[in-house]
Formats: structure tokens, sequence, C-alpha cells
DNA sequence: CGGTAATTTCAGAAATTCCTGAAATCCGAG
DNA sequence: CTCGGATTTCAGGAATTTCTGAAATTACCG
């Protein structure tokens, strides 16, 4: 590996944190490289700077490819495929979310659901689907969370996020906060809330 | 394995899962296992159910306990261990966020805190830390959100999370909400919000 | 068409992670 | 102290994952 000791530092930290959230190591490597790098590198380069064989990039830039996590270059008068991060981390968040969901999430839920549909022959089981309930009903939730916000472009998820400390106080004050907007009609939502809106909701 | 097929899916997909989030699947499997049993179970329970060594069983259930996720009990007149899972799963999320944080998130935080202090001797590397400092306000924020929310009792959380969708609203129909509370002094915050207050902020 | 550079594929080697059985340790009871 | 059941440790084998080099493929160029 050849790279400035600060850069350095930052791809092996970064592909031993990727290890253990189930990312292939040197993956996560070049995932690294690529996001710290101001312009695009191409394979060649990713072999040069980390020291892999060339078909072990090859196939990480695959893998980053089929995770949307990696924007595809090409450069004028050189046949070379180049590529990048996108710049907006918020960005990358979302697209690494998302893809998660899809491979993991969604297709849990679909086997707890069906589970769940199964007939229980005994008290035994049905305890379990109880319980399989439970967490499906979590991860439903989550989900619904998610699906919800993961639309909001980068500023506004960052001020939902700081605000996110002072609902908590909020809802620590007053349950009845939690009726926030439930019963109004649809048109009144999408005709803008105002301060007097949320008075006016928590007041019911 | 000998369970029943219902238990038997939910402890082959958890496992399965497991492994894909950096879990090995066997404590995903005996996870599972723990999580959907009316009654705790001992070690040897565990063999029988899932057909593992019994040192296996014993080192995945000292890892569960490393993570805080398993209950341990003795019953009165019986030298053998038994364990369970929490009863909340909203407790469990917590845990395994809380952990992992501990065991990964702070560490990177510290991490790139560290390379952002080193002096950059080129271009690239100032490039770079400037990426970095991206990605550690992201880490930043999102941890800062959870040191908030994280003590939220089960209801509220989920509560905060069905909310979590109308805020949205608000935010996008009006973005001077986001300054709620900001420049309010701590003592007024820490006797609680109120609507008068949530109004009396926003109007600043 | 060849020629060439870039990329991909893939079988097997290398590395890592996981699992096991045998032995060691622990611990309360007698 | 000794016995016996429960648990843990750990060296090494098994299984899985990752990585590589050689060969194949692609795609552009003259």
């Amino acid at each position: 590996m050849n790279l400035p000791p600060l850069i350095q530092s930052f791809v092996l930290h970064f592909g031993e944190m990727g290890s253990r959230w189930g990312i292939n190591r040197t993956v996560g490597q070049i995932y690294a490289l690529l996001y710290v790098s101001p312009e695009p590198l191409c394979a060649e380069d990713i072999v040069e700077a980390l020291g892999l064989s060339r078909s072990n990039v090859s196939m990480g830039l695959r893998e980053l490819q089929a995770w949307n996590l990696v924007v595809h270059k090409h450069l004028p008068d050189d046949r070379r495929d180049f590529f990048t991060t996108p710049d907006d981390v918020w960005q990358i968040l979302r697209t690494l979310a998302e893809e998660r969901k899809k491979r993991e999430v969604d297709p849990t839920l679909s086997v707890l659901r069906e589970i769940l549909m199964q007939p229980a022959g005994s008290d035994e089981e049905r305890f379990a689907q109880g319980r399989i309930a439970e967490m499906h009903g979590l991860i439903d939730q989550l989900t619904t969370w998610y699906d919800d916000v993961k639309r909001l472009e980068t500023e506004r998820l960052a001020n939902l996020l700081s605000l996110g400390a002072k609902i908590t106080r909020l809802l620590e004050a007053k349950d009845r906060v939690v009726t926030l907007g439930r019963r109004r009609p649809k048109a009144a939502r999408e005709a803008g809330d105002t301060r007097a809106d949320v008075a006016q909701a928590e007041g019911e």
C-alpha cells in the first residue's frame, strides 16, 4: 500500500469497519480510497494505491456498482473506466440504507410474514409466533419511518435529526403531542402546516 | 436441528441475516432460539435444538453475554445456567445499537478526529481531510440524535417514529420550524417545553 | 478484419473464520 | 478434601470467504 499516511489510516480503518458490518475488507478500502480522492480513479490507480491484484479490484468495483455506491465516469479520449463516490455523504448513507433494506430487511419481513401465516401445531409454536409478530412489528415500524424520511433532501434530513432532540422533550413533557395532525383532513395538510396548526393539533 | 418447522425457518433465517451483518451464524441461531422460547434454556437445550457442539454453544452464549443481549437466570436447586432474551423487542434493539456504537462508531469517530488533527503535507491530503471531516460530521450528527433518542421508553420511541412522518411534512412546508428552541436558555429547556414555548421559539 | 488495451471470469490457492473434541477449570455438595 | 456435574478453554481441523494469475472477453482503432 502506497499512500500518504493520513489517507492510509483512513483507508485501513474503513476497510476494518466494513468487514465488521459484513462488507469485504478490500471492497471497503476501495470505497474509502475513492471517497477521499479528488479525481475519479481507474482500476489501475487502485491497484497501485492499495497493492491489490487487478482482478480483485475488478471484483470490488463490480460489487460497489451492484450496491449503487459508486459513480461511473468516462473521460473523453480514454477507454478506461473511472470511478468516484457521490459528493454528498448523506446521499451515500441513503443509498447504503436503501440497498440494505432491499437485500436484507424486505426479505426478512416477508419471511416473518410467511411464518406468521403458518398454522401453529403446538403452544410452543403459538408462543414463537407471538414473538415473531413483535419482531415483525418492530421492523415494520422502522421501515415505515425510514420510507417517510428517506426522500428528504440532505439539508432537511439534517434538520430533522437536530429537531429529534427537541421533539423528544416535547414527548416527555406531554404525551398528547403524538396526535399531531392525525385527524386533520388531507387537504389541510397539503396546504402546508403552520405554527397555528401545530398549536391547534396539540390542543386537540 | 430438531425443531418445529415454523421455529426452524425463523432460526435459520435469523442466523443467515446475522452473518450478513457481521454476526456469526450460529450465534444468530442461538439468539433466535432463545428469543422464541417461552422458557429460559440451558446450554444443553440449545445443543439439542440446534445440533451444535457443546463448546460452540458455550462460546456463542459468552459472545451474547458480552453484547449484553441475553438475560442470565438461575433456577433454584439447579446449578445450570439458563438464558433468555429481554421481553421487549425495542429494548433489544436499543442494546444492539448501544453495543455497536460502543465498539464501532465511537472508535471510528476518534480515529477520524485523529486524522483531522494531523498536518496535511499536500493538496491531496488536504482534500482528503475535507472529505473525512464531512464523514465525521455525518456520524457525529447521527450519534447526537441517537444519544437523544435512546433514553426514551419503548412507547415514546414508537410514538416518535410514527411522528417522524408528520414532522417531515412540517419541514417541507416551512423551514423556519427548525429554529425550534435553538436560542432559548438551558434553564428554560430543562423546565420542559410547552406548546407556548414552541410557538414562541418559532416566532423568533 | 488483426492489434491492442481494458476489463472480466474463474479455478484453485491463500487467508480467515468457525467449529469441535479433549482436557482443564470451576464450584457446590457431601 | 474429593466427587461429579456444569462450563470454559484452546489447539487444530473443517468450512467459508477472499484473493490471485492466467485465460477469455470486450471494445475500440486503424
